[in-house]
RNA sequence: GGGCGCCUAGUUCAGUGGUAGAAUGCUUCCUUCACACGGAAGAGGUCGUAGGUUCGAUCCCUACGGCGCCCA
């Protein structure tokens, strides 16, 4: 026998317990006994590998949540579903995250070495690389954690080194001296989408080079300038062409060029031209055979190194600068000098790492790139072609856009913690290979592999490519991949291209963009905003499934950023508790003998029987919602799922159907009890298994209660089907009637305080009669008649008209004449407006003519209710005096 | 500079070519044996502004204003 409910449920009691079974037992496993049965095809997703750096934050829970949702649903519809998890070494996070470790002993990664280090970022990641998963597991993620990855493990090392070294025989990769994003505080390359560009007003400095000005943003990297440049079509400086200048400060002679690329409307039209501290200089630099002059070291200090004895001599004191102190103190130079013409306010876009937000520095060095255009070719294609779907569909537009206009993507970081890069030297020759080439003297490339070339194999790896495994042949390529939008460049586009470029396949066939979550005001959470709510104390304060339940009822067709306030939290909070109440409800008032309300076959749907209106009525409710919910859900619209079963749930199930449930239950006739009682049973049974994906752990702690089962779980229970035959357009209607007389009788009561345990008198004027006994216990009305048509007016009563119906509540010395006459005054007000505006319409020519028929026909039975209800209420009017 | 999204009740948000919804807050009533994390009733909106398309626009189109994001 159930154990009797608390009161109220308390999530923090329950969930934890159930997770555990859940994973001890086995159900997040593909292969349940269940769906073998039905043999359905597989549905899988890869999780976003969060970083094991990171601990769970509202994305995370967002993103989770949604997958989860997905992976529920599925495979309560017998799908062999799995869902498979992981993390991601996260290159730079985790290695500045050990660096700061060791700062705290007082020693930098270079006292330690290589080998060193690389041991203490394992050690590092065996204690705290966990701590986000156990926190998916708070979330009720039912990830397969049998199948979990890193992706830093030996077989994503050899896949990551497969990648590699066959896209490098592809001629796909090649190794050159580049123009690329550098950021001196990481003391690494990065890539093009990793650079965020920020609008910052900064200033626009006018210098004379000898007999020419130039403007620049920039005045530092003039020690490394090699050309002066214009523009050809440029007649101002005609005269110059091929000039040489001499550089002010350092003495260097340096050529007036001309390029197209020069805008002369910009400065004087005249700019310093650096090839090797800016990417559009480089470009000059490479067409005019300019020399390349680095002038920084790896953490952006100015360095001679590359300067000739006699300008070292004369640029000092600039040496070893910080480059913003060099800038400063250049400018001052040039100005004692009197070189310094002007300096004007200028709006300019500077690019700052996206991990660490330092300025960063356009820099030539030795990289590996990766060429993007065959590949993102394939990439567009699929999308184009409709292979892949993009949910919301916008995206898809950004995507190509993206792609379309690709450069080479540089994937080698000056890092440690990483997959190094295997390709080895020896002088002037390079091996490339998965193993270590032979021979004496090689040495390996000391660089690693930009995070996300590995993360781009994600879907691939993590089922054993490049093997060919059981469950590559299986469960590739996956179905759906969930992610924020934010990511669509750095992953989304990647997977694809490398998921077509080594499997010949889509890696999936849907991709479903999450909205990101800000706050309440619409702002990005951040620790130093102070407006982060961290998931975890959301759970352990209002449980998971409020969590779950609140971020999946927020999101928005469109993909709207979804806004996260206490409010909706609280709300998710409040109706786990209306669940857990009508459930309690249920439970106890089953009859004593379980196997009275035991259903059998299909009995609740056959039709007749003990079975009435309240019944036909919540059971066709029921079964309209299991529709509503499996097609919102299938269109990823999931939004819409939760609004359907909350207003079922709460508005329909609770407010109305347990009511009327109550007047059989706490009545006589047992015959009638086990009727509503086995409605009851089915309703809450479905209803939890429609819930289930969206909250899984007050599901199954209620699902354990329900003792007309013998199931393990709810969460291998079979997805309910809608019952064709349940669907009952009368018994809705009629309950329509029922709950507008309900409301009008409600509102009398209330509106001329009919004191709250006292009965009333109704009578109602109709053509058809509606369920005496729901009315009577709904409104507490004793004595109540029905008649089709009325000569005489009741005296004493106030009155309304709802649908077809005249009601008349008997007040006695309770009416107030004067109150009475204002309230259908203003009813009858309100009707007339719209009723002026319908036969505004139904006059109108173009409207008769032009209009679809059944709008015409829909106008007109309008026009008839409205007339006929401010006639009621005018008769009723007049009878008042 | 190019692109995208948003503007609906006090607030946070759904939604629809014809009749505007929820939650919360507010007002009033109710501790009746599922639930006060509750029930009932009510007030509250010229659907950003201006044009256009249409018989009819909150919805479609254009411009403008405001907010936000992405790319260069």
């Amino acid at each position: 026998m159930t154990e009797e409910l608390a009161k109220a449920y308390n999530p923090a009691e329950v969930e934890q317990k159930w997770y555990k079974y859940w994973e001890e037992s086995g159900f997040f496993k593909p292969n349940q006994p269940t769906n073998q049965l039905t043999n359905k095809p597989t549905f899988t997703i890869v999780i976003p590998p969060p970083n094991i750096t990171g601990s769970l934050h509202m994305g995370h829970a967002l993103n989770n949540s949604i997958q989860d949702l997905l992976i529920r649903y599925k495979r309560m519809q017998g799908f062999t579903t799995l869902w498979v998890p992981g993390t991601d070494h996260a290159g730079i996070a985790t290695q500045n995250v050990v660096e700061r470790e060791i700062k705290k002993e007082g020693k930098t990664k270079d006292d330690l070495g290589r080998e060193k280090f690389i041991e203490r970022v394992w050690a590092w990641k065996k204690e705290y690389g966990g701590r986000i998963t156990r926190q998916l597991r708070r979330l009720g993620a039912s990830c397969d954690w049998s199948r979990e990855r890193f992706t830093m493990d030996e077989g994503l090392n050899r896949a990551v080194k497969r990648h590699f070294v066959q896209l490098y025989k592809e001629g796909l990769i090649y190794r050159g001296k580049r123009i690329i994003n550098w950021c001196p505080k990481d003391r690494t390359a990065i890539s093009d989408i990793e650079v965020t560009h920020e609008t910052k007003k900064g200033s626009l400095w006018f210098i004379k080079y000898g007999p020419i000005t130039v403007a620049t943003t920039r005045p530092e990297t003039m020690l490394g300038d090699t050309a002066i440049a214009v523009n050809p079509k440029d007649e101002r400086y005609k005269h110059m062409w091929g000039k040489m200048v001499e550089l002010p400060l350092v003495g260097r002679k340096i050529p007036i060029i001309k390029d197209d690329f020069v805008d002369p409307s910009f400065g004087t039209g005249a700019v310093k031209v650096t090839p090797a501290h800016d990417p559009n200089d480089y470009e000059m630099g490479m067409r005019h055979n300019l020399p390349f002059i680095n002038i920084l070291t790896p953490d952006g200090q100015i360095t001679l190194a590359e300067f000739s004895e006699e300008e070292k001599k004369a640029l000092e004191g600039i040496r070893g600068l910080d480059r913003f102190k060099a800038r400063e103190r250049i400018v001052e130079l040039l100005q004692a000098q009197g070189r310094l013409v002007k300096i004007e306010d200028y709006e300019t876009s500077i690019g700052h790492c996206y991990r660490c937000n330092t300025v960063i520095e356009p820099y030539l060095s030795d990289q590996w790139f990766v060429k993007v255009k065959p590949l993102a070719e394939q990439a567009i294609a699929a999308v184009e072609e409709g292979k892949i779907k993009f949910v919301p569909e916008r995206w898809s537009k950004v995507y190509l856009q993206w792609l379309t206009n690709l450069r080479d993507w540089c994937i080698s970081r000056q890092l440690w913690w990483g997959h190094q890069i295997p390709a080895w030297y020896r002088g002037d020759e390079i091996y490339v290979g998965e193993a270590p080439p032979n021979g004496e003297g090689w040495t390996q490339d000391p660089d690693v592999f930009d995070t996300w070339f590995s993360s781009a194999l994600w879907p691939f790896s993590v089922l054993g490519w490049p093997d060919e495994t059981e469950d590559l042949k299986k469960f590739y390529p996956t179905d759906v991949l969930v992610t924020s939008y934010d990511i669509i460049f750095f992953w989304v586009a990647r997977m694809i291209m490398a998921g077509l470029h080594f499997m010949k396949q889509e890696p999936f066939h849907t991709v479903y963009f999450n909205a990101l979550v800000k706050d309440i005001h619409g702002k990005k959470m951040s620790k130093s905003w102070g407006n982060v709510i961290d998931p975890l104390e959301v759970i352990d304060r209002a449980g998971a499934d409020a969590l779950r339940f609140a971020f999946i009822s927020l999101i928005a067709g469109q993909g709207q950023d979804v806004k996260l306030s206490e409010d909706k939290i609280t709300e998710a909070r409040n109706f786990a508790n209306k669940i857990w109440n009508v459930a309690r409800f249920v439970l106890l008032t089953h009859p004593p003998s379980p196997s009275l309300i035991k259903r059998g076959g299909g009995d609740l749907y056959a039709g007749g029987g003990e079975f009435e209106l309240a019944d036909r009525w919540i059971l066709s409710r029921l079964n309209q919602t299991i529709k509503k919910v499996t097609t919102e859900i299938d269109a990823y619209e999931f939004g819409e799922a939760a609004r359907a079963l909350y207003d079922f749930i709460w508005s329909e199930f609770c407010d109305w159907y347990v009511e009327l449930a109550k007047i059989r239950l706490y009545g006589q006739d047992e015959k009638a009890k086990a009727a509503v009682q086995s409605v009851l049973l089915e309703v809450l049974e479905k209803t939890l298994k429609l819930l289930h994906p969206f909250m899984p752990f007050i599901t199954e702690e209620i699902w354990s209660r329900v003792a007309s089962h013998e199931s393990k779980t709810i969460m291998l229970e079979a997805w309910p089907e809608m019952a064709e035959k349940a669907v009952d357009p009368a018994a809705e209607g009629e309950m329509e009637r029922l709950m507008e007389a309900v409301r009008a009788v409600r509102n009398i009561r209330a509106e001329f305080n009919v004191p709250h345990g006292s009965e009333v008198e109704v009578a109602i004027v109709s053509k058809r009669k509606i369920n005496d006994q729901y009315l009577k216990t709904l409104t507490k009305t004793g004595k109540l008649s029905f008649v089709e048509k009325l000569d005489k007016k009741p005296a004493r009563s106030a009155s309304a008209v709802a649908l077809e119906m005249e009601i008349y509540v008997a007040l006695a010395g309770l009416i107030d004449l004067e109150k009475e006459t204002a309230r259908l005054t203003k009813d009858k007000e309100k009707l007339e407006s719209e009723l002026q505006k319908i036969n505004a319409r139904l006059a109108d020519e173009n409207f008769l003519s032009r209009a679809k028929p059944e709008s015409v026909e829909n106008e007109k039975t309008r026009q008839q209710e409205f007339s006929a209800k401010v006639k009621m209420l005018e008769e009723r009017l007049a009878s008042l005096g």
